[in-house]
DNA sequence: TTTCTATTGAGAATTATTATCCTTTACACA
DNA sequence: TGTGTAAAGGATAATAATTCTCAATAGAAA
């Protein structure tokens, strides 16, 4: 079974798109960075191998995995937005408000309802965004004040 | 029983803010708005009241409202970020990625598992985010192309 | 009233993101 | 293996939202 980067860079190109190294490395670090990163982060990661790199490039195919709903934004309202693009099955993420530690959390009691509302409020779905905010076991250690998200 | 209004002022009196005329129709139009307004927005209603309010002002107490958890920010990534003032109950919400519209949606089956996460994952949670994303009946009958989040 | 300090207003500054525009290059096809 | 062409890249300017600054104003407690 091929990895997620792998999978996305086969769509990619069966939709016409071309395979840049600068782009392959940008799906790679978003594909398989777990930590929900910015688009700064990736940048600073894809320049290591690629120094010459544009922000705007990352950029440009943030916006473009956005149309292909390859990539889910998650917008703290302060800051720079993060990016899940490691999985797309729908997941809820628990957010820290002290660190901005973003967790992963599957679980089938948090699949809810999409269905039921699409029929009660005549809403067409494709995507949902689950978040609970709070503070994290280090952050409530370290008696961080709780900022809201 | 109090307004959710009159209730706020009472309660941010007692806290020791000051409130101003202009506080005053700030915390109105963002309590008495139920369309989820952008900061520009709520502006725009209380410069018809009081023409020499400044944008500033409104930024200022969105951030002390946020500091009391008095409010909820709703960023879509794109755009001003949407504020819920009028409510403070947990509730998920319906965003039409046509038109931008925001539902409320009260549902007993969406108030899901926060103290369950708490205990798994160890996070002391305060406020929760749940949105769906998907086109309104009247931008499906308008045939609106989907644009992601 | 007077005093004290939170709040205001106006605009500058900052930050994230998008647009521009010219250059480079992936890739289909000869 | 070349070649044409349009997609993609790079550098930087422009835009948009939000935050900061600071002097002036005005709640509210004494």
């Amino acid at each position: 079974m091929d990895s997620r980067f792998t999978q996305l860079i086969n769509k990619l190109r069966e939709q016409g798109h071309r395979m840049t190294p600068q782009r392959a490395a940008i799906l790679k670090a978003f594909t398989e960075n777990p930590s929900h990163p910015t688009v700064e982060q990736v940048y600073e990661q894809v320049r290591r191998e690629f120094p010459m790199t544009s922000l705007a490039t990352v950029y440009k195919t943030v916006a473009m995995l956005k149309e292909q709903g390859e990539i889910i934004e998650i917008s703290l309202g302060a800051g720079s937005s993060r990016y899940d693009a490691a999985r797309l099955e729908p997941h809820a993420h628990l957010i820290c408000t002290g660190c901005s530690r973003i967790v992963d959390v599957d679980d089938s009691q948090l699949a809810v309802a999409p269905e039921y509302l699409a029929e009660k409020y005549g809403f067409n779905l494709h995507s949902q965004r689950v978040d609970y905010y709070g503070l994290c076991p280090s952050c409530q250690a370290a008696g961080q004040s709780q900022n809201q998200p």
